[in-house]
DNA sequence: TCCTTTAGTAAAGCTTACAAACTAAATACC
DNA sequence: GGTATTTAGTTTGTAAGCTTTACTAAAGGA
């Protein structure tokens, strides 16, 4: 056992202390914590009464009954009648969530030539849609046009909405200002402010492949360390650590399209690198060497598919994600070029860590931003999904 | 405005409510959480009256005064006496934490040659060293020398210890178990319950990297959206975001050392592919090519750096980091090979998403993972750093 | 000297949760 | 069939924690 000599000075005078200051914790938020549990238990498994709740959640059956109770005032729960009673004892009253009783608006302004939407209830099932064109709409004019949109969503909705929720291209931060989407040429724009203002509604905005994230998650398989990967003009991802979108340090996580693949150079890219993701995996890219009569489509696809494979390999190492899914047109993404992504991936990491990672496509479709729109209500407003 | 046709099948039928079903909040809880932010606000600005801590925290100075009773009588919290009165009204009472009062311990196990540890105070300042010698340490004997130096601490600290942390090789789960750690042959090791048992103490244990980011993040100049690359043996890293640290799914986060650098494949590495970054930036393989009579070390160093940008610019784009930090013998690492890893790193990224992006070394020494482990302690015990 | 300002404490009241006791309604058992 | 047992849910009383209001202490300013 041998003494280390002691540095000579201390770097522990520094600073110390740097957690965010968090909001103070008053008596209510464990009320909406708890209000969040129970609907949140609600909505995993139907039939369940007051007394499963509580063994469920570690909480007594006298608050829960008094948050049930609330609950059922606000609309947001029902009783379902007794449970056939099987055991000695009186029958349990069995509750679910209202799932008709509410609606909710989810707006998708990704596409590239129109403006999409829904009006679902709380289990996310689609009630009506409408969309509007927006031939090369910018700037303001894509607000009022998503405002429109929403004034027609609001009027097809027959029951109380209970928020709005929007997948954005663009950056977006937390309080839903669009601070860039070069596609409108907006800069700064509070897109949250201006539905809100417009609708009378709760509204959160989020970028959309944040927002086809936790639709990926809540609506679909969807891991709690996942990233989604959506292939489209261009290409961009979400990712989900443990449950939580990750937003990062700027806002601007999840943008991979112009980090350069391998070391082999490539195309150059607007950007001014050479051998961009987006230049190899972009769909309008992969159409162009397709439509090349002489073109391989099986050798095509395979390359697009391994830098795909050859970008995913570090950040799925370095984070340990379970899962990996793929956003786009299933017809230029689902073959060739999934496999060849899955397999150059496996075999850029350590063999371990892939014991259980999967690659896959997302079995949502075209509505995928959409339903993580209403996701993110039911997030924002319920405390849920 | 055009309504777009209605999927065949609604995809929503599946499942919601995956949210991880958290613990009920009791009134303790904010208890606690509240005295998490009165001693987070006195560590990071000294000389706070009770008032400030009212305005600054947005709790009444009621309440404040509650807590600051509480911390004051378990000799968490001191008085400095009377602030001098500038303005108007009764001078106030300044506050600081108690920072000699109490003492931490810190271990650190990934060293190659010993085991070591250091007592600190609440302000991470180093009272007390000691190590071990652990001369190819296997299994149990390595967790009896971890164990004996725990005692050597316990005996050196003349304060009421507040808890005990531990940086370890391996993976290390959430609850202190070591699930597998090849330098010691262990698997599945509770290692936080033999050290909890042993010395009667709170016991923290957490990857080594892990550990090294908590300590640069609280104790150095990191930044909450962060990676801290260990450069050593081998190649691992730890990553913070948004001030947390990421575990993974599989707590295998961070493991970026069998990650394949370039598409021009490299030396087989013991993983069986070929090109893994260890084989590139690990210290012997540094060594190993410097040590050739005709090697040019700029050369060697500048390739090292160049594979090690590769394989972190997808990181740091996808997770919109603001910051790399590198840890490990600073005569290898600080010269050409960061400033190599740092323009590879940035020619491969979009050039906007690294304006505010840096890379550099760690400022804390080889005490950093010491330092870690001290926080690690701090944020569980007192929810503090 | 008296007013104003600020710090800190005391008392009362609100919200929320829990424990204990109670009612309701079923099965189990003799 | 009647009583015991079990389970569901509610009523009642109590404790923890926060806030508002009111109070005292101690300073400067007019």
């Amino acid at each position: 056992m041998s003494e280390r000599p002691p540095a000579s000075t201390s770097p522990a005078t520094r600073w110390l202390g740097k957690g965010s200051t968090t909001q103070p914790l008053v008596p209510s938020d464990a009320r909406s914590h708890h209000r969040s549990l129970v609907l949140q238990a609600l909505y995993r498994g139907r039939g369940l009464s007051r007394a499963d709740l509580s063994r469920d959640l570690g909480l007594s059956r006298v608050t829960i009954s008094d948050v049930v109770a609330d609950l059922v005032d606000e609309d947001f729960v029902v009783e379902l009648g007794t449970r056939p009673a099987s055991r000695p004892g009186k029958p349990a009253t069995m509750l679910d969530v209202n799932r008709e009783g509410h609606h909710i608006i989810g707006l998708d302004l990704s596409g590239l030539h129109s403006f999409v939407g829904v009006v679902t209830d709380l289990a996310g099932e689609v009630i009506h849609r409408a969309a509007v064109d927006i031939p090369r709409a910018q700037g303001e004019d894509a607000i009022v046009a998503a405002e429109t949109l929403l004034a027609e969503l609001v009027e097809l909705a027959h029951r109380p909405v209970i928020g709005v929720g929007v997948g954005s291209p663009g950056i977006v931060d937390d309080r839903g200002v669009v601070l860039s989407a070069p596609n409108f040429g907006w800069r700064d724009v509070p897109l949250q402010a201006r539905l809100a203002t417009a609708s009378g509604l709760p509204v959160a905005v989020a970028n959309d492949a944040d927002t086809a994230v936790v639709g990926e998650f809540s609506f679909g398989d969807g891991q709690p360390d996942m990233m989604l990967v959506r292939i489209g003009r261009g290409v961009g991802s979400g990712l989900m650590i443990d449950g939580r979108t990750v937003s990062g340090a700027r806002h601007a996580a999840g943008e991979i399209g112009h980090v350069v693949s391998g070391t082999d150079d490539g195309e150059l890219c607007v950007c001014g690198n050479r051998g961009c993701l987006e230049r190899w995996l972009a769909i309008p890219r992969i159409d162009e060497r397709l439509a090349d009569p002489a073109a391989d489509r099986h050798a095509v696809l395979t390359e697009a598919g391994r830098r795909l494979g050859i970008v995913l390999a570090p950040i799925v190492s370095a984070l340990n994600l379970t899962e990996v899914v793929l956003a786009g047109p299933a017809d230029t993404i689902s073959g060739p070029l999934l496999t060849a992504a899955q397999s150059t991936m496996r075999d850029r990491m350590l063999p371990d860590s892939h014991g259980d990672m999967q690659l896959r496509m997302t079995e949502l479709g075209p509505d995928l931003v959409l339903l993580g729109a209403v996701v993110l209500v039911l997030r924002g407003q319920l405390g849920v999904a």
